[in-house]
DNA sequence: CGCGAAGTTTGATCGCGATCAAGGTGCAGC
DNA sequence: GCTGCACCTTGATCGCGATCAAACTTCGCG
């Protein structure tokens, strides 16, 4: 994407299903590898932004890609009636910065405080028109987000609510055993109330479901942003084990 | 995508903000032009299936990718405990073969008799290598599946089953609109189990949902599969306006 | 055309989570 | 370390939608 200018705009339809990586095998931690990295920063400038700031708002002129460094952001969606939904959380090696008629499509807000790279448009564009295993690479984190948002769906769809924390849980456990932390012991870069509004259910619901989960021996809430996983197969099972998988 | 092969696979991250037609204006009904599809039937075959024949399975072989051409289908997510969710509906002009690691994504069911264009991925793979607008076309798609993929997930947040239900019978104009057909009678393509599926409650909510818009004034129901709005304005205050917009 | 199966409506009951509200807890900033 | 506010927990009540179950309608097919 970031193509040359002149094409028709999107409309109606859905593609569901090509695979970049069809014959390649084995795993890996980071998209961007150090080397796309480089080449990225040639065109890039390091940000920061506070605990709380937004880094940009859905609607507004959509002048840059981001490149998540360090902390944590999380995606608003403008809902019909006005209210905000969290449609995703983002951590270090995430891209952000997806636009529909030049306009931002959700709101990003910084969950701790965050640095990122500051990709401008056009030298991206540029840079992409050059580098095809770059411009791959951005594709496939299309591809990467809409797998994450289809998980996202099946987390939205599920009716218990403890069902849904424990996904969560399991997404944050598997994103943060990644880059190397233990796989029991979870950290929670957001509040209760973003859990609550990424999970589609209220406040109160999900401080019940935390309870409920530790009534149960199933984890220990060591402390607010801080869980461990004490029965691991009863939370497998709530989490529907292969849902957040890979 | 449909790259060449040897990069690396994707793991963890997103991608949320980029935009290719940023400076480009209009719009238009159908993705892939007259002149594309032309260019693409020079490596497809045409298929059909009957309703409720399976295109393919989530986890199956990647093999060929489709192009709707008649008919409508649903695609169906595997949930954890292995109950099926449906992600999506998919009609004519619609893209679909999303896969992860060489094995499709989702299953494909037919709604109705279908006709498809099948897309053997290797001769797709040559061709796009060869056409770049061809292929961002396909970027396009991606990014189209995304964004119809966030509203989805708004309307799984919402609460009231008939708003649900409003949002579903809103795109489904939409969709029809843009196909010249009349804007307040809506042809239902999927069974009202289906519908369930797709705003995540059950067969019988949605069933006193559609009641409950009769009973109203809102909405006439003509028959099982053919529903007429009578008050527009009642209709787009519950579906949320804007949710499906565009 | 009639039969069976699939799909849909309707009813009754129950439980989960929404909602409203009040009381804790801990962190940030002074 | 104190103070204040943001964040979180807990409680009580209510309603929507899940669930179970039965009747009914439509459609496909012989």
């Amino acid at each position: 994407m970031l193509y040359r200018p002149g094409v028709p705009k999107g409309h109606g339809p859905f593609i569901h299903a090509i695979d970049p990586w069809a014959p390649s095998a084995g795993r890996m931690r980071q998209l961007l590898s150090p080397r796309d990295r480089a080449r990225l920063a040639r065109v890039a400038s390091v940000v920061r932004f506070k605990k709380g700031e937004t880094v940009y708002r859905q609607g507004e002129a959509a002048t840059a890609v981001f490149n998540l460094i360090g902390g944590g952001v999380k995606a608003c969606l403008m809902g019909p009636d006005g209210a905000e939904h969290i449609s995703a959380f983002l951590f270090a090696g995430d891209l952000f910065g997806l636009a529909q008629e030049g306009r931002y499509v959700s709101t990003i807000k910084a969950l701790s405080p965050v640095t990122a790279y500051r990709l401008a448009v056009p030298a991206l564009r540029a840079r992409l028109a050059n580098d095809h295993a770059l411009e791959f690479h951005f594709v496939a984190k299309l591809l990467h987000e809409l797998r994450q948002m289809q998980r996202h769906a099946l987390l939205l769809a599920s009716n218990r609510v403890v069902e849904k924390l424990a996904m969560i849980l399991n997404m944050l456990a598997r994103q943060q055993a990644a880059k190397g932390e233990s796989a029991s012991r979870i950290h929670l870069p957001m509040t209760r109330s973003d859990i609550a509004d990424y999970a589609g259910v209220t406040l109160p619901a999900i401080s019940r479901a935390f309870r409920s989960l530790a009534v149960r021996g199933i984890a220990e809430i060591r402390a607010r942003r801080h869980v461990v996983i004490l029965d691991r197969s009863a939370f497998a099972k709530l989490a529907g084990a292969s849902t957040y998988d890979r």
